[in-house]
RNA sequence: GGUGCUGUGGACAAAUUGGUAAAGUCACCUGUCUUUCACGCAGGAAAUUGCGGGUUCAAGUCCCGUCAGCACUGCCA
């Protein structure tokens, strides 16, 4: 039997790191068992569904490497699919039309809670005579259909992350509502549970791997199965994503689309990393760095966690730093231009790609995130400098004015070849001053980018030389010694 | 209120059928390297396995009780 997973995102908000998790989990699974793996698109909430988040989760799936096999399948393209089904469960007797409106609903479950009682549908309409059916038409009511749920019912599975479990038919809140009510004396959208079912069968799905969140759903699903004679397919359910606090990840934290990773600056196979951690641990359970399709080939359900896992920033930060620091300049580059523009910079690798590259290899080590490039190289890719209080109290230390007056010197009588070349000036400078190469050192990097902390200074004075900045920043840091 | 699930160092977590000193990773601290920051490397601190009983020669692993947290409880998905 071919496994074939599915994720079915619903188009009422971009890739939320929730459902992106459980595409990794699905897609490893399809991987690992040489199966497929269905994008399917839960849109029957038409009010709240759009068609530029639907591109938004394909597109962040794209990103992560979750490509799928077969789809997207629309569920609003399917409708035909689920009147028909609803029309089986009502000409079979399993399925009513409910009259009932919200408000009435409301009313019944306010006063369930006020007798300290759980709150559910009561059944009511599900023997309605054709008399007080006629009525409800008359009064121009417009029906929902309810599936019956037998309250003595025990729903039993066997899940593949959380053991055997155990349902009773009474503890999921009554006849369930399938269809809502139609504008019009057809029958009207279907709801997610029939709609999910429906596909699912439809699509041979064979393994259910969703969010815990979904185990109330998988009972009432298995009712369904049952109700049209198909097979169940197996359900694993996985632990919650949380948050700080240790609630469900949910919009209100903050950052939690995809997007927003992918425009924070973490690389694709960094967070697919780190999601697969969330809830999964290796068989060899001691490197947590490592593919996708690595992953694949080890994983499966019996190593996923039942307890929900926090949300780490500082490891996703580590992992995403790995990444880089094994990227090599070439490959960077094209990925921090973007952050260089956004924030003003312009990068013009046509004419200047070896410096770029150089830049780039040497902050490298510093990056924890794409974005903050910025950061480390904004004293270099800019022509002016601006001196940190640090610094300028630095500079007027005893010394350092003499210092950067042979510098200048230095450098004004032979370029900059390479970094030996500012290794000798260095040298001789420490000479004649007779101090330390330290304050010579510091000395430099004050003058030269304004800061007192940095990447390799040899190396910054390198690239500012080519760029025929640092003779003007010097002077500049000079200028600024004498004002006082 | 009801139902379900979960509970191992700050975080993620490992621990074959109960059996060695409760892995490893991140974070933290120290040292090392460096002009500095970062990276790397080395080391350190940190858990009476939610709590209380019980079974057993032996329990994180089994049993009972208890507490806490979370999820679900829609004409959303």
């Amino acid at each position: 039997m071919t496994v074939r997973v599915r994720i079915a995102p619903s188009p009422t908000g971009n890739l939320h790191i929730g459902t992106a998790r459980t595409a990794v989990f699905n897609w490893l699974y399809a991987r690992h068992y040489n199966g497929k793996f269905i994008l399917r698109i839960e849109d029957t909430d038409k009010a709240r569904s759009r068609p530029e988040y639907t591109e938004n989760i394909k597109s962040g799936l794209t990103w992560l490497g979750l490509t799928w096999d077969e789809g997207p399948f629309f569920q609003t393209q399917r409708l035909d699919k689920y009147q028909q089904a609803i029309k089986t469960l009502l000409d079979g007797g399993l399925a009513y039309f409910c009259y009932c409106t919200p408000e009435e609903l409301d009313q019944m479950r306010e006063e369930q809670k006020a007798k300290g009682l759980a709150p559910r549908y009561d059944n009511r309409h599900r023997n309605l005579t054709a008399e007080a059916k006629a009525n409800f038409e008359a009064e121009g009511r417009k029906p929902v259909i309810r599936f019956k749920i037998d309250d003595d019912r025990e729903i039993v599975w066997q899940d593949s992350v959380r053991g055997t479990v155990v349902w009773q038919g009474s503890d999921l809140g009554g006849d369930m509502v399938i269809a809502r009510a139609g504008d019009s004396s057809e029958v009207g959208q279907p709801l997610y549970n029939l709609a999910v079912v429906v596909d699912d069968m439809d699509m041979d799905i064979t393994h259910v791997i969703r969010g815990e969140d979904h185990i109330a759903n998988t009972a009432k699903q298995i009712l369904l199965y049952e109700a049209f004679g198909a097979k169940v397919p197996t359900f694993a359910h996985t632990p919650l994503i949380l948050n700080q606090e240790g609630k469900k990840l949910s919009k209100r934290d903050g950052v939690t689309s995809i997007d927003d990773f992918r425009k924070m600056g973490f690389l694709p196979q960094a967070l697919a990393n780190y999601m697969t951690l969330l809830g999964w641990t290796p068989p060899d359970s001691t490197e947590e760095i490592f593919t996708l399709a690595e992953a694949a080939e080890k994983f499966d359900l019996d190593r996923v966690n039942k307890a929900g896992a926090k949300f780490d920033w500082a490891k996703l930060d580590w992992i995403n730093s790995q990444y880089l620091h094994k990227m090599s300049a070439t490959e960077l580059i094209e990925l921090l231009v973007p952050y260089w523009e956004q924030a003003g910079y312009e990068v013009d690798l046509e004419n200047n790609r070896d410096w770029w590259e150089s830049l780039t290899t040497m902050i490298i080590p510093n990056l924890t995130r794409l974005a903050d490039v910025v950061k480390e190289t904004r004293l270099l890719v800019a022509e002016s400098v601006e001196y940190t209080p640090e610094a300028v109290e630095f500079m007027q230390q005893e010394g350092v004015k003499e210092v950067i007056e042979q510098v200048i010197a230095a450098i004004s009588e032979a370029p900059l070849l390479e970094e030996a070349d500012g290794k000798t000036i260095i040298k001789n400078v420490t000479k004649s001053l007779k101090v330390k190469k330290g304050l010579v050192m510091r000395s430099l990097r004050a003058g030269l980018t304004g800061e007192m902390h940095g990447p390799d200074l040899i190396q910054s004075w390198l690239l500012l030389h080519q760029k025929g900045w640092d003779k003007q920043r010097l002077e500049k840091a000079l200028s600024l010694l004498n004002q006082g």
